[in-house]
DNA sequence: AAATATCCTACTAAATACCTATGAATATAG
DNA sequence: CTATATTCATAGGTATTTAGTAGGATATTT
């Protein structure tokens, strides 16, 4: 349950990439990451349409984020790929269910949902790039606040 | 995104009923939930697999509750429908991801797990079956809203 | 014995996820 | 100006998962 479709996992670490890149061409970041070339294009252009990210055509053209990796939160970038979090249709319109009239469960789902969108909208693309400390490579601390913190500067091959 | 499947919505639905009428057969749970009534019974066999629900034959037999509705968590009702919450193959198994050394996105699989998974296990079936204030049919009990922050802070500490 | 349940195995249908193919439009380097 | 490198647009195709059906076997009560 809650399997993240590829298609966001690989946005994600497009992302990073252009982090620390700059910026870059589909082909480069599709090479190092490992993601399927054509596959990468079209979610690029999902993310631009979502105003993520900027291009440049042309010979010496790519990709760049549209704005500070700081003001891009993971719950843009969700729903750029994949549209709002919406664990059952009722959450928006309790019109659908059968016996939405005193259904018991949809406080449930709401609450799921608003569990999900605090979590996403908690977490910058910023902090996600931040280079691992040692102590965090295998087990990670929950919290990546902290870690963004305590971590150094130094780089990692 | 985290589109709960209808298999998981129907199982919630029916236990809620079971707690109501402590034991009713799959065909009059699937009639009065509106929930087609093979596709029920394949998912009570689930139920039942998972230790959720007990089940006599015969002519007066039917479902009932295995345990009390206070001591089945949604996250036991979720992983007998669905298996464990896994947003990404890599959080159980670091190894699949081909730049797993250094990789910065786990972290953030990792800490969206724990969120729902603490979410998840923070509910009762018997939460869920308490009837309906009129207050809140529409917008969900602050007791949820309340769950729902429980889970995030459990998350921030 | 008849009726009413759960239980078991297999199958189909629909939706989604994942990826590919083709090529036009655009900008740059030389 | 031309060759080249890039984004952009559209139209598919395959594999997997989800959702639901079908038919009947097995157990229990009346
Ligand atoms: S309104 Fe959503 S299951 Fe009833
Ligand atoms: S280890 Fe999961 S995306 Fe890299």
């Amino acid at each position: 349950m809650f399997q993240v479709p590829t298609k966001t996992q690989y946005a994600i670490r497009a992302l990073v990439h252009l982090v620390q890149v700059k910026t870059a061409s589909v082909a480069s970041i599709a090479e190092t990451e490992r993601i399927p070339f054509k596959y990468l294009e079209a979610i690029f252009s999902q993310l631009k349409s979502a105003g993520l990210l900027s291009a440049d055509r042309g010979r010496s053209g790519g990709y760049r984020l549209a704005r500070e990796p700081e003001l891009i939160l993971m719950s843009d970038v969700v729903k750029a790929t994949e549209g709002d979090i919406r664990p059952v249709e009722c959450v928006d319109d309790a019109s659908i269910c059968t016996v939405a009239e005193g259904c018991l469960p949809r406080r449930f789902w709401l609450g799921l949902k608003r569990t999900v969108d605090a979590y996403l909208a908690s977490v910058t693309l910023a902090e996600i790039a931040e280079p691992l400390s040692p102590r965090n490579r295998i087990e990670p601390s929950p919290q990546l606040n902290e870690i963004s913190i305590a971590a150094k500067k130094e780089h990692h091959s």
